[in-house]
RNA sequence: GCAGGCGUGGUCUAGUCUGGUAUGACUAGGGGUUUCCAACCCCUCAACCUGGGUUCAAAUCCCGGCGCCUGCACCA
């Protein structure tokens, strides 16, 4: 199975097909049709299923388009800006922070003027004018001229943004984790090779947040998962996920946790376990701000192609949010209470004796340890702040700490693509898509032998009570009976119910399973039991 | 973004060099026949990526755009 063969399926099978076609087609962007939507709706249940209820994260829908300061904050706006420069001779294009000793540090007019002049590495000609290039989609928010806004780039940063929130509704306990099924944006310079480099994705996205000294341990259930390990030195192995832990090829105990749950969800939706690993990253491939980074990777004709990342973030974003915003973003550490003495400003008496420079004292005392004596510049003055203007209290504090976070990352798109592909079976002419029940569009194919002598109505009858009863049937009375298990099993359908002339008897239908071609008779009632899931 | 290759019904494709009614198969729909694994017969729907140019005439030649593939560059 290849990837125009896929992509031919895909096609002609209502999976997916390249958006606005009638327009030429716009490359990154892809529309899901009528069995595709189900394909996806089935992986997006098995993962709530093993996150949201199994697992007990807590859900968010974030909004999708935010404003430029959040990612200002994140660092998107920086890490995700490239200064491009290009050579109008040998055409070539570089980055302008690459051709520059320490570019990277550099503001962008640092750079522009680094640059002027500069010879082409490539062909020693000079190097045309500095353009910038953002992987976010921008827009403007409001009327006018309006505020810059820009879709999000990942779904990460709308739970880093809920945090506080998120942290209340679980009554201010940690560990906890937060888990978001959305769209992402990144404007890809060339999107190749469809459904895997996307301009417009679906992430399925946990943060799993704890404090730094109490990192969530590797739980018995989790430990005997067996996993395919390549770590950063090229060695590979396979072994349980608790084997690995405790020889230290994975570093963190919670990073153990969330490569075994990756394990058992891919693995459930159907992908052989042969077609799996985790590679772990080097450092340098590392984002900055990550300490243990690993890749969930399926093999297929195109090679490996990265489907999850679980990466330790450390507190880089809720530190990041907690600087640049006004909001507390720490928690408290439980136990770490404290009783001090300190000392608060008398407001009223500030008021009443310095008037309208009240208030910049007030400003120039904000963060600071306040003792009687203090001095404060207000207006070029000097004014000292006896105790006086101030009173004792007791103040009991805790310790303030940013949580940390491990982050699981799914790209939906790219899931279910390989799912396709590494799913695919062929024996002889037969070709099918070997997709578990768990992620079979329909949960039941159901065929009238032939559409005559009643069997059709027969048919249409069992339909009816299936739909009743939360059973996703197909119906196909078209073309001989072989015609239509291929049909379904190209989509693969995990059960075709069969009505003949017995059925009309004794009421029991034949039930096949798609793999096996296996068939049984049972009644009505049993068969369409054994499909409902 | 650069370079090269490519773009014909839903899918796969012939035709392009050498300009003149667009080939075939599969799929799908209707009908017949048969009835448990893509059988058979008849019929039907359905395409030259797009915009300009050259020409009496363009799927075909030329130019631009868009898309796809490969390589380079980029890639949290």
């Amino acid at each position: 199975m290849d990837f125009q063969k896929v992509i031919a399926v895909a096609t002609r099978r209502g999976i997916f097909q390249s958006a606005f076609d009638a327009y030429g087609g716009l490359a990154g962007f892809i529309d899901y049709g009528p069995v595709g939507v189900k394909m996806r709706r089935r992986i997006l249940e098995t993962w709530r299923k093993l996150y949201v209820i199994d697992a007990g994260c807590l859900e968010l829908d974030g909004a999708l388009i935010g404003p430029e300061a959040l990612f200002q904050a994140s660092g998107h706006l920086g890490e995700f800006d490239d200064a491009l420069v290009n050579c109008e001779d040998c055409k070539k294009q570089f980055r302008a922070d690459h051709l520059v000793d320490g570019g990277e540090e550099m503001s962008r007019d640092e750079l522009a003027k680094a640059i002027s002049g500069m010879a082409c590495p490539g062909c020693g000609a000079t190097l045309s004018e500095m353009t910038s290039f953002n992987l976010m989609f921008s827009t403007g928010v409001g009327a006018g001229k309006g505020l810059p806004g820009y879709l999000r780039p990942e779904t990460a940063q709308s739970i880093f943004l809920a945090f506080p929130w998120l942290l209340r509704q679980n009554r201010g306990k940690l560990p906890f984790a937060a888990a978001q099924i959305g769209r992402s944006f990144r404007n890809e310079i060339s999107p190749r090779q469809g459904p895997l480099r996307m301009r417009e994705f679906t992430q399925m996205e946990v943060e799993h947040f704890f404090l730094p000294n109490e990192e969530p341990l590797l739980s018995d259930d989790l430990r005997d998962v067996t996993i395919n390990l390549l770590d950063a030195n090229g060695k590979e192995t396979s072994s349980t996920v608790g084997e690995g832990f405790d020889e230290g090829i994975i570093g963190s105990s919670l990073v153990a946790c969330h490569l075994a749950r990756a394990q058992k969800f891919l693995t459930t939706i159907g992908v052989p376990d042969k077609k799996l690993r985790f590679r772990q990253h080097g450092s340098n491939e590392m984002a900055h701000y990550s300490s243990d980074c690993w890749d969930g990777e399926i093999n297929t004709s195109l090679g490996w192609v990265e489907v999850v990342g679980v990466a330790h973030r450390g507190d880089y974003d809720l530190s990041a949010h907690g600087n640049a915003s006004s909001k507390e973003f720490r928690v408290a550490v439980p136990g770490t209470e404290k009783e001090t003495e300190v000392w608060v400003p008398d407001i009223g008496k500030l008021g009443k004796e310095f008037k309208g420079d009240a208030k910049f004292i007030l400003e120039a005392i904000r963060d600071v340890d306040l003792q009687p004596g203090f001095s404060v510049d207000v207006n070029g003055s000097k004014i000292e702040l006896t105790s006086e203007y101030m009173s004792q209290k007791t103040e009991r504090r805790s310790e303030m700490v940013y949580a940390n976070v491990v982050e699981p990352s799914f790209g939906l798109d790219r899931i279910l693509y390989c799912l396709l592909e590494s799913s695919w079976k062929s024996d002889g002419e037969r070709e099918w898509i070997s997709l578990p029940q768990e992620t079979s569009p329909y949960d039941l194919l159901v065929a009238p032998l032939m559409t005559k002598d009643g069997l059709d109505d027969k048919a249409h009858e069992i339909m009816k009570s299936a739909i009743d009863i939360g059973v996703d049937a197909y119906y196909d009375e078209a073309g001989s009976i072989g015609r239509r298990y291929a049909r379904a099993d190209e989509i693969g359908i995990f059960f075709s119910m069969t009505v003949d002339h017995q059925t009309l008897e004794d009421g029991t239908v034949t039930l096949r399973e798609r793999d096996s071609k296996d068939q049984n008779r049972l009644s009505i009632e049993d068969a369409l039991n054994k499909v409902r899931r």
